[in-house]
DNA sequence: CATCTTCACGTAAACTTATGCATAGCAAAG
DNA sequence: CTTTGCTATGCATAAGTTTACGTGAAGATG
């Protein structure tokens, strides 16, 4: 019984990194099309058990990128995608400081990165993988916090 | 008009700084012992108009306050008084920080201070200031953000 | 087994916050 | 002195979240 709340949560952890979720009855809904049936009530619990956290912006966040969710909105300027290659372009001698911070984040898509001035270059597994960290990213810069 | 609205803001600052302040209907309670009666509803939008931000402790603080506020929960130790004289014991290395951020929140209370290495003196021109200031940052590092 | 305990969960209620609508007060224009 | 327009506000209610309570499943224990 553990097994379908740990699943549960994990299902959530994805769901909030790629969608914008802006309220629980949202995240039930996903939850549900990913064949995850329950209430509202529960998601509430799970939010408290996670710490997942509430931006002014309205959308949740996991408070584990809640770091490199600062780092990217504010010293990230342009994302591009080659394929499995993810250029991330920052504000001058800020890029090693987000690679490290998007290390930190242990993202299931990220092979690693290699960081210069002003760039840092993240490898992925797939194109797949590719243009989700890209979405992912780019959802990043959108919420001020 | 406009006056009885500023005025309001400007008690609200006061109150959110000096109680811990964890529903707007608390805030209603506190500003109509002040001589400010209005309902819950305006309090919401003073507290939109101001950007007051609710941390996940469940208590509101000024925006300003917010950089100060993770710096004093993270590296302050220790809060102790002598009169107008408030001494802040530090981080190893990190008063000159914290001194700053301090500054820069532009707190009534404050006159001026000193940072040291691991101990901050700020000087606050009387006892009563002092003692307020004493309780601000004290209830600061109980917030943890 | 029978009983007890614990845990996850749904339901409904309570609580907290946001908002649509109507109005009062004030100011500028006619 | 009206009319028009704008801002701040209250009221009622919607929207969103948390919580008290009860139930059932899965294990321990004797």
């Amino acid at each position: 019984m553990a097994r379908k709340r740990s699943g549960r949560q994990d299902a959530i952890r994805d769901i909030v990194r790629n969608k914008s979720i802006k309220t629980q009855r949202m995240l039930v809904d996903e939850l549900r099309t990913e064949g995850f049936a329950c209430t509202q009530a529960t998601v509430s619990r799970d939010i408290a058990d996670m710490g997942l956290r509430k931006l002014p912006e309205g959308v949740y966040v996991l408070s584990e990128d809640l770091h490199l969710q600062r780092m990217v909105a504010d010293l990230v300027i342009e994302v591009v995608r080659a394929q499995n290659l993810v250029l991330i372009k920052t504000r001058p001698g800020t890029a090693s400081g987000i690679a490290d911070a998007l290390d930190a984040a242990d993202l299931p898509d990220v092979l690693g990165s290699l960081a210069g001035d002003d760039t840092i270059l993240v490898v992925t597994p797939s194109d797949e993988n590719g243009e989700r960290l890209e979405a992912i990213i780019k959802k990043l810069c959108l919420l001020a916090q």
